[in-house]
DNA sequence: CTTTGCATGTAAACCGTTACATGATTTT
DNA sequence: AAAATCATGTAACGGTTTACATGCAAAG
């Protein structure tokens, strides 16, 4: 984010919160200690606190080796790292003892989370659309991925109705 | 898992880790701590270590109390939880500074990885339609969700290669 | 003049993994 | 006899969230 020019702990959660948050979060109990840590390490250097302009705030900025550093890890072809942790398909592999009915509402609920992400993110398209490259990219992605998934579950919500309206 | 009839630490880890792994990982560290603190508040019911059959064990059973609290969960409307952590996405979002080549070669290795998951996922199908029911529908989500991953990872895959052979 | 937003940060709690320790049994 | 598997567990570490504390500036 410091390389992209957000340069202060608030801007980058800034920008986390409308870019990357989909598919990595974070918060200021990260942002801030960590900052200092990579300060300490000789990857960015921190400016003098300026309240010049009456707000006071803190920028940063890469060193050469916070650079080649970033770069290392871009281009680093170890197994890059991928976690889910999704509670409403864990109810769902539970969920035998619950009712018809039942089943199908969590469905619903689930379809209807990843309905809300996807409209958020093609409110934002159009600005991403001119950023264009890397964000773009993973814009389209985060886009088709809930798409994905909403329809996924809905048509698992037709399956289910249709044995319930089977056995009735 | 203990209501499904795995009732030991053991055998819940051997479960997890053919089952919900893909959604919901879990290790040792925090299953017999688990195990533990739900028997403290009486949800669930260790029987004594059993030696009889050669090797020590230590099933579990649920309480009512158990059995209350599960089906509450299963049931709760409450925002269900859903987080994702991709490694591959924050370079892709970062990719700018990347070389066409490079950045070819991490959709591949993202696409490559979900490949992985949808084949071995394919390998269990058979034992999980038997099954059938949350666990099956859970398999079949996951085993699309990957093979959806793939394939629009490979979709970019050529949009970026068509960029590189017009530029060159 | 009150609320919202800018801006920085910390402490406690929580969650989770990794690595280790132990020892019996079954398989090779 | 060695290696793999069954089986239970802990300690240290690391990552993350939540809630709090502080204060100034801009907007309503």
């Amino acid at each position: 984010m410091i390389r992209r020019g957000k340069r202060t702990g608030y801007e980058i959660k800034q920008l986390v919160d409308v870019s990357v948050r989909f598919f990595w979060a974070a918060s200021y109990g990260q942002i801030y200690p960590e900052l200092r840590r990579l300060e300490e390490q000789g990857l960015i250097e921190g400016e003098p606190t300026e309240a010049a302009d009456g707000r006071q705030r803190r920028p940063y900025r890469l060193t050469p080796a916070g650079e080649e550093a970033l770069d290392r890890w871009l281009l680093s072809p170890a197994q890059t790292g991928f976690e889910l942790r999704d509670e409403g398909m864990l109810k769902l592999f539970f969920s035998d003892g619950m009712s018809p009915e039942e089943r199908v509402a969590l469905v619903a609920r689930m379809r209807t989370r990843h309905e809300e992400v996807s409209t958020h993110l093609r409110s934002i398209e159009p600005v991403a659309r001119e950023t264009g490259g890397g964000p773009y990219a993973t814009l389209r992605y985060g886009l088709a991925f809930h798409d994905f998934c909403a329809s996924w579950l809905a048509g698992l919500e037709t399956e289910l109705e249709e044995e319930l309206a089977g056995r009735s």
